[in-house]
DNA sequence: TCCTTGCCCTTAACATGTTAATGAAATCTG
DNA sequence: CAGATTTCATTAACATGTTAAGGGCAAGGA
């Protein structure tokens, strides 16, 4: 019984598929974040930050792939631990600018060498050109996604 | 200040587009799941319950790419809405068989060719041959990942 | 100005992700 | 066969995903 009706191969389908990429990648990541005692979302933030500069968290939540609620929780632990703050914008004072802290910046600065080298031990396994081709690939996917059914935004 | 040290821009490495893409088809699915009030997971559990008939816990985590104590959380939601049960082996009783009743598969006959139906639009949107590009494309990524690391399963 | 509308962030509630620990059963080892 | 080890499933604890709702503020229209 493998096939017999419209549904695909639960394995040959882009939502599996590209979960279990994602999965596989981030086995090699975690041992790292665990020491650190840091999760993967933390540390996307953190990581947003240091490029972007401070931001709102609007624009931050998109950065990073959080959700709004997730990121509001989020942010609480890493101010608790110094490496954020939060400040009020005070042409708009709804918005919230999240900082990140001299603090916040030096564990950046420990624990990105790190991340590199194991991005580049990734890269050694899997090839610098095919890694290339998939993130070519996924940009085409979202284009042609948001082609498709065009929302507001960007 | 875009990157002045080691670290890659966040946009452009394998966890957060894999992420996003993730997301991005998910989204067109997430209406029709939540109409038929069932979670992403739980309608990956039920299709691969559908497509490998009666399997015990463990085989079926890892085909449904969920974690075990998720499992163990949805097999109790999916019984009682009578759409699983779920036995014990008796060559090896730490098992658990997990079967798909009648009216879990009538609910799947019923939510399928939604489901295809979306798939399918996004094949039309995407192009079926980029799609294929991407999912060998992850094939080879994770075979590049775990040849490099060898875990004793698959 | 009032008031409606929309945006930003937060909270709430529930489901899942993630790691660690546990009990029960099978397997290995001496 | 007894003790140690491994495996299977579950539970616990905490973090995040997801949707809905709410409060505060801004912008626009009558």
């Amino acid at each position: 019984m493998t096939q017999d009706f419209a549904l695909a191969r639960t394995q040959r389908t882009l939502p599996i598929a590209l979960l279990r990429a994602r999965e596989a990648v981030m086995d090699r990541f975690r041992p790292l974040l665990q020491v650190h005692d840091i999760t993967e979302q933390q540390w996307r933030v953190l990581r947003v930050l240091h490029e972007t500069g401070p931001v709102d968290a609007t624009l931050l939540a998109k950065q990073a792939a959080v959700l709004a609620p997730s990121l509001t929780r989020m942010l609480r632990a890493l101010a608790r631990r110094g490496f954020i703050v939060q400040s009020q914008d005070q042409s708009d004072r709804r918005r919230s600018l999240i900082s990140l802290t001299a603090k916040g910046a030096a564990f950046l600065d420990m624990v990105a060498p790190q991340s590199a080298a194991i991005y580049d031990a990734i890269e050694d396994a899997v090839g610098t050109v095919a890694i290339e081709r998939l993130l070519d690939g996924i940009d085409d996917l979202l284009d042609a996604l948001d082609q498709a059914e065009p929302k507001q935004d960007q």
